[in-house]
DNA sequence: GTCTATAGTCGGATAGAC
DNA sequence: GTCTATCCGACTATAGAC
């Protein structure tokens, strides 16, 4: 299975050393990492779950610490490959001036419809969740990567935009508070994953559950951002 | 630090045995777990914090495994003092038979202010969150404990409730993700708290935060289900 | 019911052959 | 760059004194 997964990925994270040892570990780490934990998962499991020698882990990585660093880097890289388009309209369309409410509009459901892609739809991201969701409740020093590179352009990308799309103060704590809230919404279904597949009862979103849930979630966030853009410019 | 906490709870937890050995193991492992996780906590640091001798915990608990349960179920005791009141007001509520829209709207808002103020503003829950997350992400058997006991009556009170105001079928599938959707918001400043905190560039939410993500989050709720009401019933 | 001592296991990292 | 062998520390749980 895992090198079936190989395949799949960019040649250039092979390529980065001349080997597939590396990245076969880093692959392990994902799903180990995720499963069990940082202290949970130990140098022998990676071993034989990627099928190279424990003395590797040391070798490439330093430490397992290491390696586990490695998978969170290539978690950033992942999630830059899958969102890396939008994100980069959004960026020219911001570099091109101020933006009328409408347009702000529209990129806003952009953003959020790619999110909500992301996070609910794909299976990729399921892997990643589980360590990214630890580091959330529990930073490692490895939380730096992942916030700097990913977390903090998305807030500011997303402060901007609701900004312009309401008139709220895009400095003030309000803007923030919300675009949390909103976000929040879609990172439920992530996060709180095992509670509603309980509520439904199925252990596996169909569909049909997944088109619901964007559906519920973006006319949600459509319904909270509304009501501020007629709100008065106040307090 | 652990004696004054003991002072601070119900004391038929302490009176369950008669010595306070294995309460101070449970507030131990209450900090560890959720800090370590269950791996990440060994049985020397459940020990040295908790001022118990090591072997009092295959002793009280049967093994390190037995005490994270307890430490679970006591969870599931401290969120049931915190909201049972507004709990069994609600039921109390629905047993009387059904609600017209607007009893179910005002209790709605009683159930998501409590949730709030448990999950936001008060400090004893950041110290279970960690470890109902790692849960979620990772359900050990001793998810079925929390889930069972906490998680389905809160998902089967909102979903009447919601029903009630609504008029959305209580048994579809939309419904459940519609209250999912709206925890889901407030969960966010629980779980991604680190987030918000960096993007609020705070190392502690202040008072004012607190109120500010309350009126944002009951507001959010409130457009969301006010939406839905005026919504013909259809699909 | 609480302690010390220890058995028995498993972990990460290294050394050094190939 | 990959392997085997091994060191050494840390872990959980138990035995048995008090």
């Amino acid at each position: 299975m895992v090198a079936q997964a190989i395949e799949k990925v960019d040649k250039e994270l092979i390529a980065k050393r001349g080997d597939g040892t590396r990245y076969a570990l880093i692959l392990a780490g994902l799903e180990l990492f995720g499963e069990y934990g940082l202290k949970g998962t130990s140098t022998r499991m990676l071993s034989k779950h990627s099928g190279a020698n424990v003395s590797a882990i040391p070798y490439y990585f330093g430490s397992k610490e290491g390696l586990y660093r490695a998978v969170v880097e290539y978690i950033v890289e992942r999630i830059a490959v899958h969102t890396g388009e939008v994100r980069s309209q959004l960026q020219e369309l911001v570099a091109q001036g101020p933006l009328t409410p409408e347009q702000a509009g529209v990129a806003l459901k952009k953003m959020f419809t790619t999110m909500a892609h992301l996070f609910v739809e794909s299976d990729e991201p399921k892997t990643w969740a589980r360590i990214m969701v630890r580091e959330q409740a529990n930073p490692t020093p490895a939380f730096d990567i992942f916030y700097e590179k990913q977390m903090r352009p998305i807030q500011n990308m997303m402060t901007h935009l609701i900004a312009a799309y309401t008139g709220l103060d895009p400095d003030g704590d309000e803007i923030k508070i919300r675009g949390h809230a909103l976000i929040g919404q879609i990172l439920g279904f992530l996060i709180a994953r095992e509670s509603i597949l309980r509520h439904l009862g199925v252990s596996k979103l169909t569909r049909e559950h997944v088109d619901l849930i964007h559906k519920v979630v973006l006319s949600n966030i459509e319904n909270c951002l509304k009501v501020l853009r007629l709100r008065e410019p106040q307090s």
